[in-house]
RNA sequence: GUCCCCAUAGUCUAGAGGCCUAGGACAACUCCCUUUCACGGAGUAGACACGGGUUCGAAUCCCGUUGGGGACACCA
């Protein structure tokens, strides 16, 4: 019988959710799909000073956002902290940890030795053997000095650490209040992670884990470190790296499943295929099939993949997304019947790139009257227009505003003229939307209706 | 500085020793289509970091160099 997987998704509150933390929770999400796992989430809040509740807020709403749904209850490390406690205790109780008096003056006193000397840093050990047991004082593992700790990395293969390079770390700190390292031990015993699919930067962390799984007796679980999400420039993504927040590409107007399918590939392929539905990747995605090298992050390449699921998404679904997320922008659609709506979405989204863009182009098919401003226009080219709208009006007047009449009265106007379609299209393009950009102009026409249309051709030929 | 990871075009990637005169995609440029903007179509330019091995044969395996990234906290 085989287990099942279970993985984790365990993000600290310390900061909103960014781009790369959401591809590692993508991962995480879609190996748990592919293989009939469970995906569950564990916010990590050891860091009592930085963490912040808006922080979980962002988190928990990004992955809502994307559809990433964890499978049980959320856990609060802060909930656990007795739990971690206890686990210290028994540890000291065995002999594998010890508290340690050393302030944080000394310690970093030595730390600026090390740094003379050009050494790396490392707990001398100072306490490891004066038995103290002051309370308020901190907590540190006794790591053996000799030998190697290694593990196969699903992705990566063998790696090897000497265990003499990793020092008697801390486990808990003076507030008695766990750290990292080993909280995450803990909690992923207790919720019998099988994978551990995390970021490339705790690497690292993984020797200390490791050892700590075999003082505890805990089996030690599967890991794949993924390669890390670079900015523009190269570097660790931060900051200043444009969107701190997940949550901002929804702002932009991305759909979900456009930053899905931009983030997945940046790391993992399935030969030579770009755009997947949800369907695809949740069969196709297999962790062997991640690479190991870091990957920049490209807004052009995420523009482009955003445009391509704008056409893929049905009008039914822009609908309902729009009308979910951007309800104040969208108000002004409430007057008119779902169908039409529908309507003038399916002729406008395979020409926009985003969810804004298609806002701002209902705007024009359903919106307010637009201002007409001929300043916008090329000089000279203000009279033209208003003369030709004189004439068209009474013949758009007859028009039974089917797309097909629409076109065929526009041409035969322009044959007679003995001119091209292309200054009267533009002209009545301006005399509709105020500008000289909109969806195809017959079905759009046929969209707005016929007395719309008419009253914002006088408009603008006056 | 020490340790760890990585290395195909500006970017994301295909490539598991001969299928590679290295394939796809984004971006760039050219042309076509066209009622605008897009889309779409056709093309152009652009890469196996370097040096040694191993092998009949290396983008693919090994070693070194260089380059990049990450980690070195009572942060995660």
């Amino acid at each position: 019988m085989q287990q099942t997987n279970r993985v984790r998704f365990a993000p600290s509150p310390t900061g909103f959710l960014h781009i790369g933390g959401a591809r590692t929770a993508l991962f995480n999400w879609l190996f748990a799909q592919a293989t009939g796992g469970k995906f569950l989430l564990r916010i990590e809040d050891t860091d009592t000073e930085r963490s912040e509740s808006r922080f979980t807020e962002d988190i928990l709403e990004s992955l809502r956002w994307l559809g990433l749904k964890w499978d049980e209850e959320p856990v609060y490390q802060s909930h656990r902290f007795d739990r971690h406690r206890e686990v210290a205790a028994d540890l000291m109780k065995k002999g594998l940890a010890y508290r340690c008096e050393c302030t944080p003056a000394q310690l970093d006193a030595v730390r600026a030795q090390c740094q003379a000397d050009k050494k790396p840093f490392r707990y001398p050990g100072t306490c490891r053997n004066k038995q103290l047991t002051a309370e308020g004082t901190v907590i540190r593992v006794h790591v053996p000095n000799e030998g190697e700790t290694s593990f196969t990395d699903i992705i990566r293969g063998p790696i090897t650490f000497k265990n003499s390079e990793i020092d008697d770390w801390v486990i808990l700190r003076g507030n008695q209040v766990p750290t990292y390292n080993f909280a995450v031990v803990i909690d992923d015993h207790d919720l019998k992670i099988t994978h551990v699919l995390r970021g490339e930067d705790h690497i690292n962390n993984t020797p200390k884990q490791i050892l700590l799984y075999k003082q505890l007796g805990f089996s030690v679980p599967r890991f794949a470190h993924l390669p890390m999400i670079l900015g523009q420039d190269k570097a660790k993504l931060s900051k200043r790296h444009g969107a701190a927040s997940t949550l901002e590409y929804r702002g932009m107007g991305f759909l979900p499943i456009a930053l899905i399918n931009f983030l997945v590939r940046l790391g993992w392929s399935h030969g030579d295929q770009e755009i997947f539905t949800m369907a695809e990747l949740k069969a196709f995605f297999a962790i062997d099939r991640i690479n190991k090298a870091n990957a920049v992050f490209s807004l052009d390449k995420l523009t482009w993949t955003g445009g391509k699921m704008m056409e893929i998404v049905t009008a039914a679904e822009l609908f309902d997304y729009v009308n979910q997320y951007f309800a104040d922008s969208v108000a002004f659609l409430n007057e008119y019947p779902r169908d039409q709506v529908e309507e003038g979405i399916r002729i406008i989204q395979a020409k926009v790139k985003n969810v804004l863009d298609l806002i701002e182009q209902l705007n024009c098919l359903f919106g307010a009257d637009p201002v007409h401003d001929l300043g916008s226009l090329k000089p000279g080219e203000g009279p033209g227009i208003v003369q030709t709208l004189r004439e068209v009006e009474p013949i758009l007047a007859q028009s039974d505003f089917s797309k097909a009449d629409l076109e065929a009265k526009l041409r035969e106007y322009a044959t007679g003229k003995g001119i091209k379609l292309t200054p009267v299209a533009q002209a009545v393009r301006f005399a509709v939307t105020g500008g000289k950009v909109s969806p195809g102009l017959f079905e759009m026409l046929a969209v707005q209706g016929k007395e719309r249309v008419l009253r914002r051709v006088k408009a603008a030929a006056k």
